[in-house]
RNA sequence: GCUCAAGUGGCGGAAUUGGUAGACGCGCUGGAUUCAAAAUCCAGUUCUUUCGGGAGUGUGGGUUCGAUUCCCACCUUGAGUACCA
């Protein structure tokens, strides 16, 4: 009887579904291990070898640790949310929960296929109402939250009402909006319910705010940093630009420092451990503040000349395109709202005004702009902001935009606003963040990045325009551009001054564009000694560099190393090493009030708002401008059905589409848009949440995964904890893996979950990449002239394409290939064929010699790299008549290259066509020998004969009867046998203990060989063999275990107990090495003392014969490793 | 630029508390079986050689009786990051 792994894996794959062989079970005695991959999203395109690299993997611990007596959470699901799905819906008008639907189904029997021992019972779907129940009830969770400073945990946000209503906020240390005015308590209780709702908002974990982000016009929607790859977008390629939008955030930004310190409890990989700590970005350092001088002339800054009506009818008359363009429509508005034009309102002249909305639509970048808002704050307009390029691109999105802020009236802009009109009062003052203090001394200008609040109020008259052009051609210039050149240095003096806080002295302002924004205050302390930007920028725009380092030469470049060196020039400061003057400095500033010690976290609060269909809909509505959460014992509030996935014509989200999308407070249900009062029924949130909304919990779930009462039920949780094993790709590292673990900390602090790390261990499995195929394709163009019978010249272009095969173009030297042959052979074609035309003088000649690859499909080419010529020219019409010029046997070979598997490369190789010529077992077991895990090797489809082989012999071991019958003896077994079975379940042992699945399949290879040559069919042995196999290969391990007479399922037999007396041996072949190289061996009794052993060794023939004559200098003798004799 | 990882036969890779480099498999070569092919089995396969041997783990140094393994410098490739003050 052959092996027949068609049939073997078909039948115990239905074993294990109609016996839930693999259900984990809430309780059991057994000690419990979860093994989790990082569930797939299911694309339209399924599986191919190398996603189940890691599932594979993953597959043979959970095995191999039931096998050792472990209860084995093993679970599997489907991150469902996503872009693809909702593409396909745009084009095709296809639900994407049918496509979804369909492609999880492919998935599945994808899976099943390769035999994956998943608890299937509690597979969860991130887009199932069901799941994103609980997503909703989480972001409703942190909502409610706000960030404890002094406890250091997330708390309810009702215990800072608490402290509002006892205290006010000016003893609360939260993190929070950096710009929150204090009040008193007596303040707080006469607040309106409204102002408490805006003022709670910006303690929340999760928030509304105006924030710049990355807009990706070509996709419609916002994305995550992480999202964005080279200045694209990851998906796509597409164009991203920075826009200010009403978003909900996530405040990780709370987190960050723990975040920074659970990475040292886990045992993660080094370098994704490193890219988390990069992204989080900590540093140490001070702040500090500096006051910027009065301007020599004040005249300039004041207020606005008084404009006559004269002037204003003239303005009105001299309105730009864009502005008329706006007018035309804005006039027309139907309604209570309505608009004027170029209207004074006190010292200001507006663009736009609605009286009755009190609502100001302005061009942005008004020389006045702050005193402006100030004033249009104060008499309490909510100001929308427009930009000429934006009305001339799209005006219907600039409607919608007013009629946003119409709507929706930006109090936190208002705020701000009223804030800035406190401080503009006050002396004007930078802040900075430095990491380097101590090297105060040496600044000698300032930096402000070209948006800073401050450039517009400091810039002198004399530096107004340059400083207005500078700041206008930063914010045209795109983030890509601005990475594409960094070398080039730009900037503008503002023509303004700093007091230096310890000297006293002037220090000028500057703008530049190597400041950014959004890290630290927007603003720097330039000190061009100590580093090379500033120097840089000194040198270029020829500013002083003071030297404040002693004994260090910066004539040529700063010096930026601070171990080692002293500082100079610096008053109290002087003579200091840096650690020193670190904390003399910090104590200074704090002393003087001009700063302290703080630490900064690049890591940025993450954007949790999309403009998609496909995605959780939040449960929010909103009622007076201010959101409110849905009660969580409506949930889930399910996504409504639109008619087109499209955002809305207004520029709306997709969920602007829908009809039914309306929250009703006393049904407390979903109803019609219709019934919206504003009373009763309130408009729902028209985003929907990221696709890392769903994978940050996901794990959790899968412990309790069909609970409807709650997230996971406390029992579930308390037993399984954690994961412990955990499996998936490195490209994950700054995205799910930072929010998961953001999202675990935070249902920690609320006491949800018992742990606040999610995953003890993690791996990440390489990528496994193709082997393409080329056909080398020789294009030859030549043309031919010939003086036709009626005396008219002639000339003829042709062209002929040959494949080339690439041992044959090897063969050949230098670069192109001797195509003598063929040229005759056109030559005699073309010349037969000018005959009949009865021309006498032809003239032929050859133009063109291309070589070019074309990509082969994988599926044409043997395992020999030979290519089916038949099959590639009927792939494609254009190679139906081309030639092939093959080897001398008459074979066609293709050229290999190692790339990514995809599509576009015919690389792509599928499981399913491997599990059905080789079988499932073969592909696990191949899978996992062609190299260690977290390394990307190319996959090539001819190897895996090697491990089929091997399962054939491991067949014939238990088939040793007539006829290749099954036959076991329960003989005793012997020595040899012993050894081969012993050693091997050492090596397994270790190797999974190492996840080197690798060199296990090597090592049973050479015990089946070994067993083999024993001729070995003993139960003893065999029974062993097989348990440590069946992690591997668990169907073929199965099916022999039945044989051998076994009612139950492998998958919970014990593992063998490895012993040492088994391997022990009486003697030793010794290397025997002259210098380090060893020369010949020798066998030897093992208790041989070292003295004999040398003696023994001096004494040998061949050792004599190295020598030649010589004394040895010395002899190293290590006992039962080696013998070296130095000559 | 910075951070990290990795460089070993024709190919995937094995060997590290420093101790016989190339396990295991693919491919290739020869042989057996077969009318033939597939499958299977046997032998060989780092390079070089005057068949005694010699060289050899990216390059150049160092430590050591002994280095793929440890140290220093450099080169190459891959991944991440990008003016982070």
């Amino acid at each position: 009887m052959s092996y027949d792994h068609k049939r073997i894996e078909k039948d115990w794959q239905q074993y294990w579904a109609k016996n839930q062989t693999f259900k984990a079970s809430n309780n059991s005695d057994k000690p419990k291990y979860y093994v989790l991959d990082m569930f797939p999203y299911p694309s339209g395109a399924g599986l191919h070898v190398g996603h189940p690299l890691g599932y594979i993997a993953s597959d043979i611990y959970a095995r191999y640790k039931r096998h050792k007596g472990f209860n084995v959470l093993h679970p599997q699901g489907y991150d469902s949310f996503g872009l693809p799905a909702e593409q396909y819906a745009i084009q095709t008008g296809q639900h994407p929960a049918k496509t979804t639907e369909e492609n999880i189904a492919t998935y599945r029997r994808q899976l099943d296929r390769i035999g994956f021992s998943f608890d299937w019972s509690r597979e969860v779907r991130t887009s199932s109402p069901e799941y994103y129940k609980w997503t909703q009830w989480i972001f409703i969770q942190l909502f409610n939250s706000w960030y404890n400073k002094d406890s250091d945990k997330a708390e309810d946000i009702s215990t800072l009402e608490a402290i509002f209503e006892a205290e006010g906020n000016k003893k609360v240390n939260a993190v929070c909006d950096e710009e929150i005015a204090s009040f008193t308590a007596a303040a707080w209780k006469k607040f309106s319910k409204k102002k408490k709702q805006e003022i709670l908002l910006q303690y929340r974990l999760t928030f509304l705010s105006d924030t710049e982000v990355n807009w990706c016009p070509a996709l419609g929607t916002v994305l995550a940093n992480d999202e964005i790859v080279n200045g694209v977008s990851e998906r796509g390629g597409h164009a991203v630009v920075r826009k200010k939008m009403t978003q909900w955030s996530m405040r990780i930004s709370a987190y960050s420092q723990r975040l920074l310190d659970g990475l040292q409890h886990i045992d993660w990989p080094q370098p994704l451990k490193d890219s988390q700590t990069n992204w989080i970005g900590r540093s140490q350092g001070a702040m500090v503040s500096f006051k910027v001088l009065p301007n020599d002339s004040t005249d300039e800054k004041g207020a606005l000349s008084f404009k006559t009506i004269e002037e204003i009818k003239t303005l009105r008359l001299n309105t730009s395109k864009a502005s008329s363009m706006l007018w035309d429509v804005l006039r027309k508005k139907k309604g209570s709202v309505k608009f004027r034009q170029q209207y004074i309102l006190g010292d200001f002249i507006t663009d736009f005004v609605s009286f009755n909305k009190k609502t100001i639509v302005e061009f942005s970048g008004k020389e006045d702009e702050i005193a402006r808002a100030n004033f249009y704050a104060t008499e309490g307009y909510s100001v929308v902001y427009i930009t000429e390029e934006e009305i001339l691109e799209n005006i219907d999105k600039v409607l919608s935009k007013i009629n946003n802020g119409i709507q929706f009236p930006k109090i936190a802009e208002i705020k701000k606003v009223a804030k800035k009109k406190v401080k503009k009062e006050a002396a004007k003052i930078i802040d900075v963040f430095t990491t380097r203090p101590d090297t105060i001394f040496g600044v000698s200008f300032m930096t402000l990045a070209p948006e800073h609040e401050l450039v517009s109020q400091i810039t002198t008259a004399k530096q107004q325009k340059a400083v207005t052009a500078y700041v206008e051609a930063t914010a045209k210039r795109s983030e890509r551009d601005r990475m594409a050149d960094v070398k080039t240095i730009s900037g503008v003096f503002t023509g303004a001054y700093a007091e230096h806080p310890f000297t006293g002295e002037k220090v000028q302002i500057w703008i530049g564009d190597y400041v950014l924004a959004s890290y630290g205050t927007g603003a720097v302390m330039a000190v061009p000694c100590g580093d090379q930007r500033d120097y840089d920028f000194a040198k270029h725009f020829d500013i002083d560099i003071p030297n404040i380092f002693e004994g260090v030469d910066i004539s040529e470049a700063a010096h930026e190393d601070k171990n080692g060196t002293k500082i100079a020039n610096s008053d109290f400061l002087n003579g200091l090493p840096y650690k020193k003057a670190m904390k003399t400095i910090i104590y200074e500033l704090e002393k003087k009030k001009i700063g302290y010690g703080k630490i900064n976290y690049r890591l940025r609060d993450a954007v949790f708002s999309r403009q998609r269909y496909w995605g959780e809909p939040f449960p929010v509505f909103y009622k007076d401008g201010m959101p409110q959460m849905i009660d969580t014992k409506h949930l889930p509030i399910a996504l409504p059905e639109v008619e087109k996935y499209l955002p809305t014509e207004d520029g709306k989200p997709p969920l602007g589409n829908a009809t039914d999308w309306a929250w009703d407070t006393k049904a407390n249900k979903v109803v019609s848009n219709d019934k919206i009062d504003n009373k009763s029924v309130f408009a729902l949130e028209l985003n929907t949440m990221p696709g890392w909304a769903g994978s940050s919990w996901y794990f959790n779930r899968y412990m309790d995964s069909q609970n409807s009462e709650e997230f996971a039920s406390k029992e579930a949780l308390d037993y399984w904890q954690d994961v412990d094993l955990y499996i998936g790709g490195s490209e994950h590292a700054t995205g799910h893996l930072l929010y998961a673990r953001f999202w675990q900390k935070f249902l920690f602090d609320k006491g949800i979950v018992p742990v606040d790390e999610f995953a003890k261990k993690l791996i990440n499995q390489g990528m496994i990449t193709g082997t393409s195929a080329f056909a080398y394709r020789y294009s030859l163009d030549y043309s031919v002239s010939y003086k036709a019978e009626d005396g008219r010249k002639v000339n003829l272009v042709l062209k002929d394409d040959f494949f080339i095969s690439i041992g044959t173009l090897n063969k050949k030297s230098g670069n192109a290939y001797d195509l003598d042959g063929l040229f005759e052979k056109a030559e005699a074609i073309l010349i037969e064929g000018l005959k009949k035309k009865n021309s006498s003088e032809i003239q032929i000649e050859f133009h063109q010699e291309i070589l070019a690859p074309i990509h082969a499909d994988v599926s044409f080419v043997n395992t020999s790299d030979e290519l089916d010529i038949e099959a590639f020219k009927n792939w494609r019409e254009e190679h139906k008549n081309a030639e092939f010029i093959t080897e001398e046997n008459g074979t066609f070979k293709v050229g290999r290259e190692v790339e990514k598997m995809s599509k576009s490369k015919y690389n792509v190789v599928s499981p399913d066509a491997i599990c059905e010529e080789y079988g499932a077992d073969s592909l696990r077991l191949f899978e996992m020998f062609l190299g260690p895990l977290e390394q990307s090797k190319p996959w090539k489809t001819s190897g895996i004969s090697g491990v089929l082989s091997f399962l054939k012999k491991l067949w014939k071991l238990y088939h040793s009867g007539d006829d290749g019958a099954f036959f076991i003896s329960d003989e005793k077994a012997n020595k040899d046998e012993l050894k081969t079975l012993h050693k091997t379940i050492k090596k397994v042992d270790e190797d999974i203990a190492n996840f080197s699945f690798n060199t296990s399949v090597s090592s049973f290879m050479i015990a089946v060989n070994e067993l083999t040559a024993l001729k070995c069919n003993k139960r003893e042995i065999l029974e062993g063999l097989i348990v440590l196999i069946s992690p591997y290969a668990p169907h073929i391990a199965e099916e022999l275990w039945s044989k051998l007479g076994h009612k139950d399922s492998i998958a919970t037999a014990e593992f063998p107990v490895f012993e040492a007396s088994h391997l022990v041996e009486s003697s030793k072949n010794y290397p025997i090495s002259f210098n380090g190289k060893m020369r010949f061996t020798l066998e030897l009794p093992l208790d041989m003392s070292k003295d004999d052993i040398e003696k023994t060794v001096l004494a040998h023939e061949k050792t004599k014969e190295q020598l030649q004559g010589r004394e040895p200098k010395k002899v190293i003798v290590v006992p039962g490793k080696i013998v070296n004799i130095v000559g």
